[in-house]
DNA sequence: CACCATGTTCCTTG
DNA sequence: CCAAGGAACATGGT
């Protein structure tokens, strides 16, 4: 493909690409790996002492509540809604379960420390679980650990829902002419992508981030469901082979740490087909993978695999 | 020092 | 009323 190759040359001297580092963001597959891994430890242990170091991240549920809430109380089971957390909760002398809802924001992390640990500089709330302790970090503190469950309720589809089919999917896209990688982030479609796996998802089934979600065919929109699919899966798949590691320790004694891969096997970045390559060789056809802002969030995509609808307007002409 | 990145909510504008 | 766009949040990296 020597016209490919013409087009990545001269990317390359004009601009050579500045090569940012990945951060690892949390988004679907990341917190349902975490999930998995949380489950085990959390069941059925007893919260005793709660330490909140960051008022803001249990809003609107207060300090005060939070603790009432929490001290005496044990966990039943965790699960996952699109990007969030689902701590099912007893609570002391209740017989009913209560749900207290995380979300990891662009840099919170969960994990278990021994209790004489110190803790990490930003930790936001800090639960004593006996011998360990489960701590709630976030750098940002964009993230949440709450009883208001309002957040959930407006999240789109469960992506390996059965009642998410195609059909569904389609219909939904009808609803709306903004560009559908904004749809895609917008998490009322869908739950759980983030700007990461949207960018993957839309490369794979070879269309333009910048169509408007009414404007996919059926074929299209089909097809886009399978790579959300595919792309997620595939994540998960990857995340739950990545052997427990706490950050800083490098053991396997108990404590985990779920954003850092060991070195043996290729790297976050290195999976990722679009995502942070702009200027680089697309792996299909080699042309320059470039980089577009969509509602101030960077889009990165092939301008000669993703095109718009054929015979129609060319969203991506090169 | 100024600016960028990120996910979500809130506010404004059309 | 809704759709769409932009600011705000907090921090660290360039």
């Amino acid at each position: 493909m020597p016209h490919g190759n013409l087009q990545t040359l001269s990317a390359f001297l004009s601009k050579p690409p500045k090569q940012t580092t990945v951060l690892p963001v949390p988004e679907l597959p990341e917190v349902e790996v975490l999930v998995r891994h949380l489950r085990p430890w959390l069941k059925n242990k007893t919260i005793g002492d709660v330490s909140v170091y960051r008022a803001r991240v249990l809003s609107p549920t207060t300090v005060r509540t939070f603790k009432k809430k929490l001290r005496g109380a044990s966990f039943r089971g965790v699960s996952r809604r699109g990007k969030y957390l689902l701590f099912e909760i007893r609570c002391l002398g209740e017989r009913r379960t209560q749900v207290l809802l995380g979300h990891l924001g662009m840099t919170g992390r969960m994990y278990l420390l021994p209790a004489n640990h110190p803790l990490p500089k930003h930790a936001a709330v800090v639960m004593n679980l006996g011998r360990n302790k489960f701590v709630f970090e976030d750098t940002r503190y964009f993230g949440r650990l709450t009883f208001d469950l309002r957040p959930i309720r407006r999240l789109g589809a469960e992506p390996f829902d059965e009642e998410f089919t195609p059909e569904k999917f389609l219909e939904v896209l009808k609803h709306s002419r903004q560009p559908i990688k904004v749809r895609l982030l917008a998490q009322s479609i869908v739950a759980g992508l983030g700007n990461i796996y949207a960018s993957e998802a839309l490369f794979h089934a070879k269309l333009s981030p910048r169509i408007p979600a009414r404007r996919l065919t059926a074929a299209q929109a089909t097809g886009l469901w399978h790579a959300i699919r595919q792309v997620l899966s595939e994540a998960i798949q990857r995340g739950i082979t990545i052997p427990l590691d706490y950050a800083g320790l490098g053991s396997k004694d108990g404590l985990f740490y779920f954003g850092r891969e060991p070195g043996v096997i290729g790297s976050y970045e290195e999976r990722l087909c679009v995502y942070a390559r702009a200027g680089q060789p697309c792996v299909n056809c080699h042309t320059a993978i470039k980089r577009l802002i969509q509602v101030g969030r960077s889009t990165f995509y092939c301008p000669s695999c993703q095109r718009g609808n054929r015979g129609k307007k060319q969203f991506d002409a090169v």
